[in-house]
DNA sequence: GGCTAGCCCCAA
DNA sequence: TGGGGCTAGCCG
């Protein structure tokens, strides 16, 4: 029998698959979408068996070494979906199933020295011998820790026949497993025993006494713990063969210190029993629909995802639902786990490599039938799917921004069409892209236009930060927000405070000469960093110290500049000293829980603002907010991104949703000095229409997405000619070959010019209707294959690029 | 991605 | 002549 294998090497040359033939004893056992570990080359490499077959394709082949998995990690369909999706994003079959699975199972790979058998440490040179004396392996990264490294001495003895090297494979992370104590014998044996124990031996009879009267396994850590004793004592027991310890493997729970009240189904308003209606209706007759729900915000999208759900689950089938990077909405999941119990599983990026890994085995299980997660949840590996539920499915991050470049939105229409299953996608503000396809009938169209219980949205006042300066206000708060701000303070109710960091963090200048700090290998400006007084590159982590002169002109007259989520929290604790500031941001939130602690004493009511960046804009839900402040409103609007009106009107919305949801009515104050702007007047306004309106003949008349198409191909190189060359070959080779309609764009520099000492430059591909446009790229990159291994060009290829910086 | 066979080059 | 450095080609 014969496996097709693909391995874990992510090139062009071996994206395809390889056969090694099965050994006898698992012929049985060997299943398409198992992790094998195989010999490639000289080397042991994990793969991926794509399926198996009876007859090799070529004559010489190499055995499996062993299976790594009992069932397989990829399904059937999910196999499928990674040709789909490498076929799509243009990325190596590898890459595209590496994505599906949990970090956790990609393996680590290392080398091993190890003495040839007949050798002894005689034959070795003095230095050499020494590493062998007292173990008889020596792993790579041991001897690359020593400077100057004896690598070479230990390759040469290789060469000699000296040495030999063992190539290592393992996973990343392993099964938590935890010891558990039992006595051996029925109740008369263990009484035995204890009576046998020598009169001093207190611990180990105390020990035999809790364990008979426990009558099962006792967690050893917890044996400890009550009795008060070592390990010892347990160790001893064992070798007399008086109780046993048995490993056995548990999960990780994440939750599980946490109560959560379970809730009941909610009655629906009207509007909401007719957006469940399409649902429902897909659900019962098992027909793939997508069903888009713009849905105001409170309006009650979550009730009506949860009713969905539990009618999957009553049909037996289940459900994934993504969020927005979730770990920042502790509470929808909540929300969840509250429905749907322990039948839920939950994947973000807060969790660890192992938790990650044990609440995706609860779903390959079978253990759940619903998870919450970001992104790559919408490869759960369920094989019955009823249901697939985008929260908030305009926002940037269900885009995936490194290989394989898949958007969930597709990725999820696509498995729901596999499964003949419905797909929700809901938001306040939908992106341009789903709204025109609701428009057009391609997505059924559900509009919730009511909060529920008829809260009113939050009225907007927008203040023009040029006129407070004129009226000699030189601080970052208006003089209306400020006035709110304190009016909210004395009635003691909350505030939050949103700064948007995107193109404004704090850069250094001089006043002199006008030097600005910027970072020596990319063409971008270095961010000060008080706690640490260093200036750091944000794309490739180089730092230096904070200048106390102008390195050009000497000056002492160098300051930062622009507006940091701590410079607000300075600025706050001077002009209201009472207040008590929860500041959230990349600094504040860096330790695993603390974005979790941080919004739980704020909905505790332990401070009176809070103050952040994007990550508090979403899904944030406490009663006692009746103040939104919105710092700059304006700062993304001038990024070279032709989706900035609308990223800035979704951000607006989102924030401003966050004011006025429970009893109490919400207010909002937007400052900006872009005053008129459509995207800004429209979010005040709470007119998504309209501003849907207007910002679909601005697309349209530039022809940008949703009417066309567009791919970003980015080229990048040490060498400022090599990028030119290739980028113009590129753009040339690709006009000769598009369809009448496409536009070739560039190329051109890349917004951010140079990054980590390379140059960049892009190409972007606008059409309507290019069949043949991966095809071409693939040819061009398989043109320009190798001047990118000989010559270091990189290419990257964004279909459906989101982001062209 | 990483290994090595095969090549060239240069020092002795 | 032999060893080092480099690259093309291959891995089943």
């Amino acid at each position: 029998m014969i496996a097709k294998v693909i391995v874990d090497v992510p090139a062009s040359n071996v994206n395809r698959t390889f056969d090694y033939l099965v050994p006898q004893e698992l012929e049985d056992t060997v299943k398409p979408g198992m992790r094998v570990s195989v010999p490639f080359g000289p080397r042991k490499l994990q793969g991926f068996v794509m399926g198996l077959a009876d007859e090799p394709s070529v004559k010489k082949l190499k055995k499996i070494n062993e299976l790594l998995d009992p069932v397989p990690v990829l399904t059937e369909e999910l196999l499928q979906l990674g040709q789909w999706v490498s076929q799509k994003t243009l990325c190596f079959l590898i890459t595209a199933y590496q994505a599906m699975i949990p970090a956790a199972l990609k393996a680590t790979y290392n080398k091993e020295f190890k003495m040839v058998d007949g050798i002894s440490l005689e034959d070795l040179p003095v230095e050499a011998a020494e590493w062998f004396r007292h173990r008889d392996r020596i792993p790579m990264e041991d001897l690359l820790k020593v400077t100057p490294t004896p690598l070479g001495l230990f390759q040469r003895l290789v060469q000699k026949n000296h040495l030999e090297v063992i190539y290592q494979m393992a996973d990343k992370v392993t099964k938590k497993k935890i010891k558990l104590v039992h006595a051996s014998g029925t109740k008369e044996e263990i009484l035995e025993h204890m009576a046998s124990l020598s009169k001093q031996a207190v611990k180990q009879r105390e020990i035999l006494s809790f364990l008979l009267e426990s009558g099962e396994p006792v967690v050893q850590k917890d044996l400890l713990e009550i009795l008060e004793t070592t390990r010892s004592a347990i160790q001893s027991l064992e070798q007399k063969g008086y109780v046993q310890t048995i490993e056995k493997e548990i999960y990780r729970d994440p939750y599980a210190n946490r109560d959560i009240k379970p809730t009941e189904p909610l009655p629906l308003t009207m509007q909401q029993e007719q957006c469940i209606r399409p649902v429902l209706s897909a659900l019962e007759e098992q027909r793939h629909e997508t069903i888009l729900i713009h849905g105001v915000t409170g309006s009650g999208k979550t009730e009506i995802y949860l009713q969905s759900i539990d009618k999957v689950i009553k049909k037996g089938q289940e459900a994934i639902v993504l969020v927005p990077e979730i770990s920042l909405t502790p509470q929808m999941v909540n929300r969840f786990k509250a429905r749907f119990g322990s039948r839920v599983a939950v994947l973000h990026s807060a969790l660890s490599a192992g938790e990650k890994y044990d609440e995706w085995r609860k779903i390959q299980r079978k253990e759940v039938s619903v998870v919450v997660g970001a992104r790559s949840a919408v490869f759960a590996p369920f094989e019955n799917l009823g249901l697939i539920i985008i929260d908030e499915e305009h926002e940037s991050s269900y885009k995936q921004e490194e290989n394989p470049r898949y958007h969930a939105r597709e990725v999820a229409v696509h498995r729901g069409e596999y499964h003949r299953c419905p797909v929700i996608l809901g938001s306040a503000t939908p992106s341009l892209e789903s709204y025109a396809r609701a428009q057009k009938g391609v997505y059924t169209l559900c509009e919730l236009s009511d909060r529920v219980n008829q809260r009113e949205l939050p009225s907007v006042s927008v203040v023009d930060m040029r006129e407070e300066l004129r009226a000699g206000n030189r601080s970052m708060f208006s003089r209306d927000l400020f006035t709110k701000l304190k009016e909210v303070l004395s009635r003691k109710e909350q505030a939050v405070l949103f700064l948007n960091r995107r193109g404004y963090s704090s850069f250094i200048l001089c006043r002199d000469c006008g030097y600005v700090g910027e970072c020596p290998h990319c063409d971008i400006s270095l961010t000060y960093h008080k706690r640490q007084h260093l200036l750091k590159c944000h794309y490739c982590g180089h730092q230096e110290p904070m200048p106390s002169r102008c390195p050009m002109c000497e000056s002492p007259y160098i300051r930062f500049f622009g507006t940091g989520t701590q410079k607000v929290e300075e600025e706050l604790a001077r002009l209201l000293p009472e207040a008590r500031v929860i500041r959230m941001d990349v600094d504040t939130t860096g330790r695993k829980g603390s974005h979790e602690r941080l919004l739980n004493e704020f909905g505790q009511g332990k401070a009176d603002i809070l103050l952040g960046t994007q990550m508090i804009a979403k899904g944030l839900d406490f009663p006692k907010v009746t103040l939104v402040g919105v710092l700059a409103a304006d700062t993304m609007l001038h990024l070279p991104d032709f989706r900035a009106s609308e990223k800035t009107f979704q951000l607006l919305t989102q924030v401003s949703g966050r004011a006025g949801r429970h009893e109490l009515t919400g207010e909002v104050v937007v400052q900006s000095y872009t005053i008129g702007h459509y995207s800004i007047d429209l979010a005040s306004q709470h007119d998504y229409h309209a501003f849907y309106d207007d910002e679909m003949k601005i697309r349209r008349d530039h022809k940008y997405p949703p009417y066309y198409y567009l791919t970003l191909l980015s080229f990048s190189h040490p060498e400022l000619m090599k990028v030119v060359d290739a980028s113009e070959k590129s753009a040339s080779y690709l006009s000769q070959r598009v369809s009448r309609g496409t536009i070739i764009l560039g190329p051109v520099v890349s917004p951010i010019a140079r990054i980590k000492d390379r140059y960049r430059y892009q190409v972007m591909i606008k059409y309507k209707n290019e069949p043949g446009l991966s095809e071409m790229i693939s040819e061009l990159l398989q043109h320009f294959q190798p001047e990118m291994d000989a010559n270091g060009l990189q290419i990257s290829v964004d279909m459906n690029a989101q982001n062209i910086m």
